[in-house]
DNA sequence: TCAGAGTGCGCC
DNA sequence: AAACGGCGCACGCTGA
């Protein structure tokens, strides 16, 4: 059983400055904070507490305390000190704001709850890690509280808990860590804290009366692909003298509704997803109708109107919230808006600008997936052809079709893509005709793709054999899986086989990403360029046009440093692009 | 009426 | 024997 903590309130000056120094020759400090809200851009820190071990929590009434005599204050957060907290990025942010930025390393319980628990539903609660960890039911009744002084007892008992029940965790998330293999996954986690946190202050600068346009063109193109629906709909069931009216009640962005009409008119469906329509499209003007209809509407419903709701009213820039381990594979997730499903359609991406001064520098890592396959399938000769820089895509379509590779067209290479990205997951012969369709816009038959399949893995044996290791694994009923860099998946239950297959690469992906980015951190600051986005294996920074040179070798070389750690000696290649738009 | 599962699709 | 993976969001629909 804890007791309750310990708790010495600081409203003046003179005791923070007589509590602070023993702080001071602490090797731990855990921290949390209580804000007037969430957004760091407006609100503001209340109240802060600071536990360190065998000592009273500190308790200070910030705004008690005028800037000017912080100075204890920043030096103690400043210090070399291991800095806990959970969910750390919130107190990160709000406490830059205050100018009074943490340093030193941290020890994130949220992060490290999690990556102990990846791929396993569960809730990473401050309440719930302690439930789980601690068995104490931690009274959340105070946090929405209105934090103004004076305080209640009720608040600062609560706030005092926060604090000291940190100060409990650590060492058994640490343990826990250690034992499991995955303290250096958390310290990657938690040296891209700072990092993530920052990128989301930062924001990107988007061009509203640029978007508004482009919107008003979706909506009219939208318009007029349900016109011609509609026409097309009525003109198929003329024949079958059905009443007009009915096109009119029918709703297009009804799934259910949409096919009943589609079949009514004769056509053989049994949903209405792309995959079943595209084959269609080419026979039936009304399934390319809807198609087209159904991709505005995408667009315009997600995008055209949401987006612009996201740009912050104080700094006219969209800071979307990253969830570091928001996928189960270790891949960053995005919220608030999604920037990482803004289509790739230059017209959308322009939207999003560089202040003036400023260029967009866009870092992306070649073909990272199948290298990293190469790397760890060992297969000699992809890691042939990737060290002698050529193109692997290129390099399938010659095996699959049997033409030397001079003969390779752009059409043969975009089949080979669908192949390589489809059959390294598992994909089966018929997924593969649907999906060369559908993202590369090939078109073949069944037998063609078993061929394909069959030639694919004849040409890659390397990757057969990797793929047998992981289904023996499979089989053995192993529920969990590692990265090359440690991270774990776990599963509650029995996985789908693609879905071993995929995590070694999907989370090493996010491991090399994750380091790039813990890399960036102190070469960058010491530059005026800004993390502005991530997109899995993208890195997007704002960058004064006089430093374009500079930082993009930054860039470089902590994105190919984090990628060579892993992929060695299978060759890291890096894209990078400036622009004055995204 | 409203939460939540399901469908569909944008991105990597 | 066969089996692509990871997200977030908007929508219509279901069921309590």
């Amino acid at each position: 059983m804890i007791h309750p903590p310990e708790y010495t309130l600081v409203s003046h000056v003179s005791t923070l400055n007589s509590v602070l120094p023993p702080l001071l020759k602490s090797e731990v400090l855990a921290i949390d904070c209580e804000t007037t809200g969430l957004d760091p851009l407006t609100d503001s820190i209340k109240l802060m507490q600071i536990a360190v071990p065998n000592h009273p929590v500190v308790l200070i009434d910030l705004p008690a305390i005028p800037q000017s005599h912080r100075a204890l204050l920043k030096k103690l957060l400043g210090n070399s000190a291991l800095k806990i907290a959970h969910n750390a990025k919130f107190d990160w942010q709000f406490l830059t704001q205050a100018r009074l930025q943490p340093n030193g390393r941290f020890f994130d319980t949220q992060l490290a709850y999690q990556v102990l628990n990846a791929g396993i539903k569960t809730s990473a609660s401050l309440q719930n890690v302690t439930a789980q960890l601690l068995h104490i039911q931690l009274d959340k009744t105070q946090q929405m509280s209105d934090w103004h002084p004076p305080f209640t007892q009720a608040q600062l008992r609560y706030a005092a808990w926060d604090a000291a029940i940190l100060l409990q965790l650590y060492p058994i998330l640490l343990k826990k860590l250690k034992q499991a293999k995955l303290f250096k996954i958390a310290q990657l986690e938690f040296r891209c804290m700072p990092v993530v946190a920052q990128m989301e202050l930062n924001g990107m600068l988007f061009d509203l009366s640029q978007w508004q346009i482009l919107g008003a063109k979706l909506e009219a193109k939208k318009t007029t692909a349900l016109q011609q629906l509609k026409q097309l709909h009525l003109a198929g069931n003329a024949q079958m003298s059905l009443l007009p009216e009915l096109t009119d009640t029918i709703n297009p962005n009804s799934p259910q509704q949409v096919l009943a009409a589609l079949q009514a008119m004769g056509i053989d469906l049994k949903s209405t997803n792309q995959k079943d329509l595209i084959p269609l499209a080419q026979e039936y003007p009304v399934i390319q109708a809807l198609l087209d209809y159904r991709h505005l509407s995408k667009i315009t419903t997600t995008l055209t109107d949401s987006l612009p709701q996201h740009i912050h009213p104080k700094t006219g820039r969209i800071h979307p919230n990253y969830y570091q381990l928001g996928a189960r594979s270790g891949r960053f997730s995005c919220r608030h808006p999604p920037l990482q499903t803004i289509p790739r359609d230059p017209a959308a991406r322009n939207c999003f600008i560089a202040a003036p001064g400023h260029q967009i520098l866009t870092a992306d890592y070649s073909q990272i997936e199948l290298r990293i396959v190469a790397r760890l399938s060992g297969d000699s000769r992809m890691r042939q052809a990737y060290r002698q820089g050529s193109d692997l895509h290129r390099l399938t379509a010659a095996l699959v079709t049997g033409k030397p590779i001079s003969q390779v067209t752009q059409e043969d290479r975009r089949l080979a893509k669908a192949v390589n990205f489809g059959l390294i997951y598992g994909m089966g012969a018929a997924k593969l005709c649907i999906y060369a369709e559908i993202k590369y816009g090939v078109t073949m038959t069944l037998a063609a793709a078993k061929a394909f399949r069959k030639r694919f893995f004849h040409a890659y044996s390397g990757v057969a054999e990797w793929h047998e290791t992981i289904k023996r694994a499979y089989i053995r009923g192993t529920k969990e899986s590692r990265t090359l860099a440690g991270r774990r998946r776990k599963w509650a239950s029995q996985p789908r086989l693609a879905e071993m297959l995929n995590h070694p690469v999907q989370g090493l992906n996010a491991d090399i990403n994750k380091l790039a980015m813990a890399k960036l951190f102190q070469p960058l600051a010491e530059t005026n360029a800004k993390l502005i986005c991530i997109v899995h294996d993208e890195i997007i920074l704002e960058c004064p046009e006089t430093m374009i040179d500079q930082v993009s070798h930054i860039l470089h070389n902590c994105m190919v440093a984090a990628a060579q750690k892993f992929l060695s000696p299978i060759p890291v290649v890096i894209d990078i692009k400036a622009s004055n738009t995204w």
